[in-house]
Formats: C-alpha cells, structure tokens, sequence
DNA sequence: CAATTATACTAAACCGATTTAGTATATTGC
DNA sequence: GCAATATACTAAATCGGTTTAGTATAATTG
C-alpha cells in the first residue's frame, strides 16, 4: 500500500519546481522555455518511477475529464453494445475514455444517470433519451455537448443521429409484398416515441399503396418483455388466422412472437412470412433463420464521434447543430423466402 | 450556462464560515455544536438553491468516490448484465453507483481498464478476470477491495464468487443419460481456464461413471465465435455420426453449434439430446427450448455485494478473505426430452 | 471571582494537479 | 556600459471540497 508519488514528490527529488515538472508533463517544456537538460531529467524520472498524473486532481482544476458517457436503453441489447465498442474505440485514439450506462428507458433512471455523471464533470453525452427528459436535454446541451441518438424530441432543436426508420419500415414491407405475402400484419409498440410512429407510418404507406389491407397489433409498453405480451400476440394470431406474415416494430417483440409461434402454432412457422426490425445474433442463429432491418452500426458509431468530436473542439457549445438521418440494410434470410403456396 | 454554486458562496450568502456549511451539509453540525438556527439556515438554503457539493473535489480530498466498478468479459452476454443489475440495485441501498465495463477477456484491456478506474480512486473492484491479469490483481487487491468472480486463480489468496462448476455439470450429464442419452459429446474451449477444466471434469466424473465412453470437442477460444469454431463442430459432427446428445460447456459454443445443426444437419435437431451451460433468453425462445444450467443470478449478486462491504467497511483490505462456491440450477426444457428411440 | 469547561463557531492546511504572474541571470543592442 | 530583451526557471493562486487546530465568548465549578 505505497503512497502513489505527486508532482511535489517529483519535483523535490529533482529539485525543481512543481511548475516546471507540470510544464514538461504537459510537453509545453520548449514553449515555456525549460532548458533541454532538464526536460530530459524529468522525463528521465518520471519514466523511471511510471508516474502517473491523478486524474481526479485533475479534472478538479480543468474541468474536464476525458470521460464520455453513453447511455442506452439497455446495454444488454446486442444492438447498442455492438455501437457501444465501436464508439470506444474511437474515442480511445483520441484519449478519450466512455462509461456505459442503461436507462431501462425510464425517467427517473435517465435523470439520475445524467446528474451523476454531469456532476463528475463528463465531457460529453451521447443519449438514447426516454420519452420525459426534454426538459433535462434542453439545459444539460447548453452546458455540455449532448448528442441524441435512435431517436429525438420534435419540438427541441439538438443534435441527433437516427436512422430513417419510415423509409426502413416501407423497403421492409415491400420486400413482404414482392414476396407475395398478401395479409402482412405489424406487430408494434403502443407509444408515441418517434422511431416507433415511423416505423408504422413507413409500413402503412407501403400497405396502401400496394393496395392491400393493414392490420396492426400495439402492445403497451409495460406489457412487451412479459407474459402478457405473448397473451397478446397469441390472440392476435388467433383471430386474425388469414396473416401470412408478420413484421415486428423491434427485436424483443419478434422475440416473443418466435415464442408464441413455436408454442402455439408450432406448423405456421415455416409458411408464415418474419421480418423484423433490428437485427441480432438470434435471427442470424435461428431457425428459420429471420430476414431483418438491420441498422448501420460501423456508420452510425462514426457519425456520432465525428460530431462529438466537433462539439468539443467547439468553444461554445449550442452554436451549431448537428442532425444526421442513416439508412438501413434489409438482411434477407429464410424468414421471407417466397410464400409456400397454400 | 451559470456556473454552480460552491461551498464558498454558499458561506458567503449566509455569513458564515465554508467550514460550517460543510459540517452542516455532513450532517455533522450537532457533534461539531453547531447552533439549531444556523443548522437550520444552512439545510434551508441549500435545499432552495439545489446545491449539490462537486464529487470532484470530495474525491480529491476524501480519496473516495462511492463508485464501485464491475467488470466483465462482455456486458452484452446476459448473464453479466442481468447480475450488473441486481448489484447495481444493492449498492444504490448504501449510496455507491456501480461503472460496468467489459474487458473481452483480454489481458491488455483489462490492465488498461482497472488502471483507468483505479487511478480515478474508485472504492472497489469486481472482476471477471482475464486468464493473464494476476500479478495485477494481487498488487491492486493490496490498495483496494477485489473480488474476483466466476473464475479465480489458483495461486493467488483472493476474495472470490464463483458456482461448483464441476457439481454442475456432472449433474447436467448425469439427467442426459437418465434421459437414456448414451452417446454424449462434449464441447468446450481448449483453455486451462479453471472454470472449464471443472465442467470437463464434471462430464468426465459423469461419463465414467455410466461406462459410456467420453467423447470430447475442444475449440481454440480463438475461433470460438467464428467460421472457423462453425467448421469444428461440423467436422465433429460429421465423422461422429453416432452422437445422440451435446452438451455444451459455453452459451456462445451453443449457439455456434445450433447454427451448424439447423444448416447442415436439420433432421438431426430434433432427434439429439441438447444441454447448455449458461441461461439465456434465447435458449428459452429456441425451438426446440434448449435445456441449460442456469446460475443463480440473484444469489451471485447478493454474495458479492455482501462480501464488498465488508471489505469496504475494514479498514486495512487484505486481514480477512471471503470465498463463496454456489450451486446452479439445472433448467430442464424440450432438448434434452427422453431420447427419440430410433 | 479566577480557573475550567462548554458552546459556537472559523482560519488555514490539505488533496494534486494547472496556470498566471513574477524573478534572477544571461545575452543583446546601441 | 547600460537599458532592453531572452532565457530559465519558480511562488503562489486556484479548482471545491474536508478536516485539524484554534479562538472568542458564555456557562459552570470550587
């Protein structure tokens, strides 16, 4: 439990100042005029002993920590940790460290986890926001870069990445009816969030145009990961038994709807039509494997650095607005094969 | 962009000393006899400004932070973010936040991550250690609470949590060949890795004791997720035509091998007895559901946070050592269903 | 009533860095 | 040869808290 040496260790064992040991640390040695000689020794020393500025100290006296945060919904989600290892990586060849946090895609988390972290001085916030923080994005991007990310507030100028996920759900969709599925529902999210009312929207445009009819299940929210939710569907399944394909608004509902077909439709699951939005390793592993929209995640991580990166090189932050909207890749699999004609 | 308040303002606003505010806020203004009335004014308007003291600052001056950091091989396994959770939900009980980080069982990024977070003072460490971290261990477990966690060095006196690997998959070989299995393979990581040499104990112990004869698969942990792991299990496949059951000693080698069943040996899937180590939502949703060894998550998480108190409320770490061997919970589902008399 | 103790506070050191404003000596210019 | 400039450094303030060691006044004790 040896003490970790400070900058007043060094600086007495070399007998130098504290100044002039933070000056050659800080490589403004030639700037500040430090004689060639005594860069080397410090450095010399400071090599020798591995010494190591304490962070803490300071971040106390910049400000600033070389800390991001990333916050998601949840960091289980394959989605969101794959971009998670992307963004560090970049972040890493800029000394820049990230923390990982979930918000389970609840308020309260999302306030705690914004204050804990703005309290510690973060440089920077990359937010998947759940729906009530308007309010907390709207002052926390004046003091700090923020950056909105899967999906942002209408009435609240900010920096966002998104995918454009009306024009995503209609290639979908028209990929089913190409593939002459006649009665394709939409399994969906009960909720107002703008990723989900775009998804709809892109999925009944397709539907009428083609002329044919929409058919729409909305699970609450509350209900989606439970059993509840597989009631849901299986009654939908039940009483709407013409559908010949199914298009999940979000990888946990075709979780469950791969559930329900398995155990209460176990002879539909290789006529009926799977598609569905984020891809993961389930739908690649799965069998029938399941044709998926899959989100771009090497551009979106890239993006959202790239504007990072800007906003804080910025002096003001706010001065400038950032807005990108990324297309999707549809992953065709066995799930959307062509009809089996009945 | 108003700057925050500090201690001194807040002194200088209420005309007393930034020593007094302090005590107060510490809940020290009784034993510090400080009077009712000035208690009251400060408490008073520190609540109507909202103050909230910079951690920073306390950090640097207290060397604590009230954040304890888990890390583990990869956050986006279930597994580990279903235990992140429970912890996370304890140690919020006693005032401390909880930094999730994956070190991808890499030595380097695991030197590079406990280096990050112990140079920022955090209280305490548990840790999934990666195979060549231990001299690391053992110097950090001198200046900081560790606990090691679902693996532990033999070499090395630590604190540790981990479940009886070998009980567990005795037990898991064991139901396959009460299910009449009696051709049962094996595949594992080719890695000395404790945690592994127990379960191929376990299966072996079991196996030998059936006077079946073993039958063993072991993949290089470098192609473990790849094509490469992929053609393994196939060729394994192939020229062991008369397995009738696999139990897998990883939830990664599971899916891996439900890949190269489903594409190159499809009627085979529902005839062969199937077995994993590790519970994931996907092996419930699989069909067939895949039978698994499941740990106990909340007991994992109770232990550990349990043991990190009380080291955190010792004052010298290292005087006292705390090791916990759990059990599992075997998960019996559709794949490992009485064998298809063929 | 002087000495002691309790009460109610505060000044200043400290944590470990960064940074501003100097200072002492050497060199150059005229 | 003396003022101006360059060189090579350093003292001290600062970030925002915590904590030790006091101090001034009031109350108690013998």
């Amino acid at each position: 439990m040896k003490k970790r040496l400070s900058l007043k260790d060094i600086a007495k064992k070399l007998n130098v100042s504290v100044t002039t040991v933070s000056f050659v640390l800080n490589g403004k040695g030639k700037e500040k005029k430090i004689s060639d000689e005594v860069i080397k020794r410090v450095q010399d020393y400071v090599e020798e002993i591995n010494y190591r500025p304490n962070p803490v100290a300071q971040s106390l006296r910049t400000g600033k920590t070389k800390i991001l945060v990333f916050m998601v919904e949840d960091i289980s989600n394959q989605f969101f940790s794959r971009i998670a290892r992307i963004i560090e990586d970049i972040a890493y060849e800029r000394g820049y460290k990230v923390i990982f946090c979930s918000n389970e895609n609840d308020d309260k988390r999302s306030l705690e986890l914004i204050d804990l972290f703005y309290e510690r001085q973060v440089d920077g916030f990359i937010i998947i926001p759940s729906p009530g923080i308007k309010k907390r994005v709207e002052i926390l991007q004046q003091n700090v870069p923020v950056i909105l990310f899967d999906r942002f507030f209408e009435d609240l100028q900010s920096n966002y990445v998104v995918i454009n996920n009306e024009k995503s759900a209609h290639e979908a969709t028209e990929h089913l009816i190409e593939r002459d599925f006649k009665n394709i529902g939409l399994v969906t999210i009960a909720s107002k969030q703008m990723q989900m009312a775009g998804r709809k929207d892109g999925y009944q445009k397709a539907i009428s145009e083609a002329n044919i009819k929409e058919n729409i299940l909305e699970i609450p929210f509350s209900s989606a990961t439970k059993e509840e939710g597989r009631k849901e569907i299986r009654k939908y399944l039940e009483s709407n038994n013409d559908l010949d394909a199914l298009f999940f608004a979000t990888n946990y509902l075709t979780q469950l709807g791969l559930e329900v077909l398995r155990d209460h439709f176990p002879n539909k699951i290789n006529g009926i039509g799977i598609l569905t939005f984020d891809d993961t390793e389930l739908f690649r592993i799965y069998s029938p494997s399941i044709s998926a929209v899959a989100q771009p995640l090497d551009e979106i991580g890239e993006e959202l650095m790239r504007i990072m990166f800007e906003l804080l090189d910025m002096k003001s932050p706010g001065s400038e607005i950032y807005q990108s909207v990324l297309d999707t890749r549809l992953v065709i699999r066995d799930s959307s094969a062509a009809k089996v004609k009945s």
